[in-house]
DNA sequence: ATGCCGTGGAAACCACGA
């Protein structure tokens, strides 16, 4: 079974490549962030047409989360992140499907730094992590994958010193990321791909992707469960070269 | 060092992204 994540920056406007993207890699499972289309403009007929169920919360020009499978029904757990009644924006959906259960996470950027936006990514990383820590103990296989806005080492950055003050990479977002780690998650892609320079994202501008000035910023965190299922994973690199693709890569991972 | 590009929504520019 494949699961999926990509950020797919509007779901609308990225609809060819994210239907080119479906049927070629034939995710089971797929999670996609930055839908940018409120509940009703989401393009659920293109979706089931290209042979899947869908789950997701939208949101006017922003954010935007969803869950795609073609393996069964999607039980919706959540669609949002507990712990602010206040936090409106659209950035988590959990279900199960068959006997798995997914969430699916936009975390945020975080930008400018220090401020309020970092304020509230590092609000929104200590929630997550909260809620993070009762899905691991749960008896079931879990994935926790999504667009995590941060680049957990050094080997996850084209060139580390540019960003040592960038939300994304700001010791603070660091431990974050290492203290949710901490509760006993496994990094998918970096487990079987230790010293490998692996990349999810490549800015639109200067050729980033051409000069693979990339980021790895899209995880898959595995509870014991299911990384005792895990036997691959990558990057769909080649996507981000298409016509109009968005600036993130698909990433995955195959289980048993 | 920098939204240089791209998306969406409102309005012919702005917010936001990483």
């Amino acid at each position: 079974m494949r699961i999926a994540t990509y950020n797919v920056n509007g779901v609308n406007g990225r609809l060819p490549v994210l239907l080119r993207w479906l049927e070629e890699t034939k995710p089971d499972i797929a999670c996609l962030q930055e839908l940018k289309a409120p509940h009703e403009k989401f393009p659920l007929e293109a979706i089931q047409n290209a042979g899947y169920e869908a789950i997701w919360h939208g949101q006017k020009s922003w954010n935007g989360v969803a869950i795609l499978s073609k393996v069964g029904p999607i039980t919706e757990k959540r669609r949002v992140l507990p712990g602010d009644p206040e936090d409106l924006h659209s950035r988590y959906i959990e279900a199960e499907i068959n006997g798995i259960l997914v969430g699916c996470l936009y975390l945020p950027n975080g930008n400018p730094a220090p401020g309020p936006k970092f304020d509230y990514k590092l609000n929104w990383f200590q929630r997550f992590t909260t809620h993070a820590a009762s899905l691991f103990k749960m008896d079931i296989p879990v994935v926790l994958t999504g667009d995590y806005n941060v680049m957990p080492t050094d080997l996850d950055v084209y060139k580390p010193e540019r960003w040592v003050n960038d939300a994304l990479f700001r010791p603070e977002t660091r431990a974050a990321f290492h203290g949710l780690l901490s509760q006993g998650w496994t990094d998918a892609l970096r487990k079987l791909h230790p010293d490998e320079k692996i990349y999810t994202f490549w800015d639109y501008f200067r050729d980033a992707y051409g000069r693979d000035a990339g980021l790895r910023i899209d995880h898959f965190l595995l509870n014991d469960q299911m990384d005792k299922r895990l036997i691959s994973a990558g990057v769909d690199r080649n996507v981000r070269g298409w016509e109009k693709s968005s600036d993130h890569a698909p990433v995955w991972i195959e289980i048993k």
